[in-house]
RNA sequence: GGGUCUGUGGGGUAGCUUGGUAUCCUUCUAGCUUGGGGUGCUAGUGACUCCGGUUCAAAUCCGGACAGACCCA
């Protein structure tokens, strides 16, 4: 019998599930690289489909780099190489020869693309350039991997852009909150937006907004990054175009980046003792159907099962009949595991009473449908679930955040404090505290106070955590 | 980079000190039984990470490789 306890280890809560909810199996032979199994791969289809949509019903086409970057364009971006440098997987021979200009997996894809872009780009009328794709990318971790959380083959979402100047950049940035803010309605994901720190940012970005969400035990889980780098990538690219004026300007350029991130904070966030529990929009099958086979009426029952997945499919819900030969409250376990949001029980004493008996997997709640309604009752429960899932979480999120006035004590959770925005007070805190200093708000917050280290009056609130 | 430890059926384990027939749980297969919260019984499939050494004999001892965990920088 697992012991699932999620208050007490998270991190061996963690891997439990994952096994146990078969999302991934991690017994492929390279640390960090591990199967998409069909059930997890379901959920992931389901997320890279949202991603999709918003970007596309943004203007973003779809394209795709090779997986493969020459050296010599690597080295064109001097903060970005010394970023990724440590974390680089190498080809260094094809076939039986070395390979004169080595060539990298790309840790991500500036450097694929850029040089790309630079023929793409010709004249103001090429812009904006508005492109995304959804690859591989591979980055050699070097700390514990995670599934899903930290691994060294990464399922990466990554939009980049090119721009006329500094402002129209500026526009994608906000209009990559609004495809995020979308994109997390639907994974019940509540989090926050924090522009990192100048020490923090991403290698050769010119700002850093960083996503972060919470997990249960209070550590900080980056689950995305938005950048705007200015000229700093298109100069060294040299991706530039021919204003109206008829003067050749350089582009500016934004991205935007998730990864499979996403499904590890689904998990950590939503799952408790009894295993997954999914949101409805990406769960593989949102509802499962268990027949209550009594003996002698395995036809009529089986019948009516069948009877119900049909109608319940053809109104576009996602739905299993189990009808393997087991008993039924095995079956409820498992499904619980595998985080169904809604099970629908049929037997004799249903069909009889002209109901549909119905748990949902996230509060046990049960009840009955009318048979006769089902389909709209499955409906109206499935948006209910979602709007619990979202108000539920963001809830323990916000919950878990302390604002502080002083760095002597740390209630070990997130804090959030006053800050002068000078870099010596920021590394004081996190040298003194132990935390990483995640950012401030993207979009203000009412704030005032004082500097927590050096105690000059400011507007500006930070948050803190540790990093997970 | 330095150190410590560990590799046994699909998953989790016992056995290793003291060398000789590999334990138990779970999963899986078949049959019967059961069927509204993990039904019970019976039978069955399935493992010592790899390479070398010592030995009549190696999961066990020795060396190396590979993989993983932890600690330190």
């Amino acid at each position: 019998m697992p012991e699932m306890k999620k208050e007490e280890d998270f991190s061996e809560w963690y891997n439990e599930i994952v096994e146990l909810a078969n999302l991934t199996d991690k017994r492929y032979p390279i640390k960090g690289m591990n199967v998409w199994t069909p059930y997890g791969w379901k959920i992931m289809r389901h997320i890279d489909t949202f991603i999709r949509q918003e970007c596309d019903v943004t203007g973003h086409d779809e394209v795709c780099f090779p997986l493969l970057i020459p050296e010599t364009e690597f080295q064109k971006e001097k903060d970005h190489i010394k970023g990724f440098d440590a974390e680089v997987y190498w080809v260094t021979h094809a076939g039986l020869n070395e390979l004169d200009i080595k060539l990298l997996l790309r840790p991500t894809s500036e450097t694929a693309m850029y040089p790309i872009f630079a023929l793409w780009v010709r004249s103001h009328s090429d812009l904006p350039l508005k492109t995304y794709q959804i690859v591989n990318t591979f980055r050699y971790e070097t700390k514990m991997t995670r599934a899903f959380i930290r691994v060294r083959e990464i399922h990466f979402f990554e939009s980049h852009t090119c721009h006329v100047d500094y402002d129209d950049a500026q526009r994608q940035v906000e209009e990559d909150f609004v495809i995020l803010e979308q994109i997390m309605k639907r994974l019940c994901l509540p989090y926050l937006l924090l522009k990192r720190t100048d020490w923090d940012k991403f290698p050769g970005a010119f700002y850093t907004v960083g996503v972060d969400t919470l997990m249960p035990e209070g550590k900080s889980l980056q689950l995305g990054s938005i950048h705007h780098y200015k000229e700093n990538f298109s100069r060294p690219y040299d991706i530039k175009y021919e204003a109206a004026d008829g003067s050749m300007k350089y582009c500016h350029q934004t991205t935007f980046g998730m990864s499979e991130r996403l499904l590890g904070a689904v998990v950590g966030v939503h799952g408790d003792d009894k295993g997954l529990a999914l949101p409805p929009e990406i769960a593989p099958f949102q509802v499962v159907i268990i027949p209550i086979l009594a003996k002698g009426k395995v036809e009529a029952v089986s019948a009516e099962a069948q009877k119900l997945k049909q109608e319940l499919a053809a109104a576009g819900i996602r739905v299993v009949l189990d009808d393997k030969d087991e008993r039924p409250g095995s079956k409820f376990y498992n499904w619980e595991i595998k985080g169904v949001p809604l099970r629908l029980e049929l037997g004799m004493r249903d069909i009889e009473g002209g109901k549909v008996s119905y748990a949902v997997r996230l509060d046990g709640r049960k009840g009955t449908f009318d048979r006769g309604q089902v389909v709209a009752q499955v409906k109206e429960t499935l948006e209910t679930i979602v709007k619990q899932m979202q108000e539920g979480a963001k809830e323990r999120m916000f919950g878990r955040i302390q604002t502080i006035e002083s760095a002597d004590t740390i209630p070990s959770k997130v804090v959030r404090f006053g800050w002068c925005g000078d870099p010596e007070c920021g590394h004081a805190f996190e040298q003194k505290t132990e935390l990483k200093l995640l950012g401030t708000p993207y979009t203000g917050e009412n704030f005032k106070g004082k500097c927590i280290i050096c105690g000059k009056e400011t507007d500006k609130a930070a948050y803190a955590a540790r990093a997970m």
